[in-house]
DNA sequence: GTTTTGACACCCG
DNA sequence: TCGGGTGCCAAAA
């Protein structure tokens, strides 16, 4: 299913960057198929081999979590990637993988 | 009930 | 204003 897909692109995504849902969804050739994306990671049939945390939204927030989205913030300090207010430093955030 | 696939509504330019 | 893009959701099997 497309959810394997969505976890070998993720797994592109070097440690210490964050990439987006469109960014995924446009790589696995679904465009707009974000939302599933979402969905995907939500269930995370991957475990920690998935860093769904290091998925955020295009627009630069961290977006939902299934796990908690405070958490999320908290793993991608963690990562090297600065949180602030709920907003993750574009230049983090991988547009093109 | 759970899991997977997907078009639409909301937000920004 | 209208159009385009995004989304951790909702509907279908």
């Amino acid at each position: 299913m497309f959810a394997d897909l969505v976890y070998q692109v993720l797994r592109k995504v070097p440690r210490g960057k964050v990439t987006t849902y469109s960014a995924i969804a446009r790589a696995i050739g679904k465009p707009k198929a974000a939302r599933a994306v979402g969905n995907a990671l939500n269930k995370n049939p991957y475990a920690p081999q998935v860093p769904c945390h290091r998925v955020i939204k295009n627009s630069g927030e961290v977006g939902g979590f299934a796990h908690g989205t405070k958490k999320k913030i908290q793993l991608l300090g963690r990562e090297g990637v600065i949180v602030k207010n709920g907003r993750v430093g574009k230049e983090f955030i991988v547009k093109h993988l």
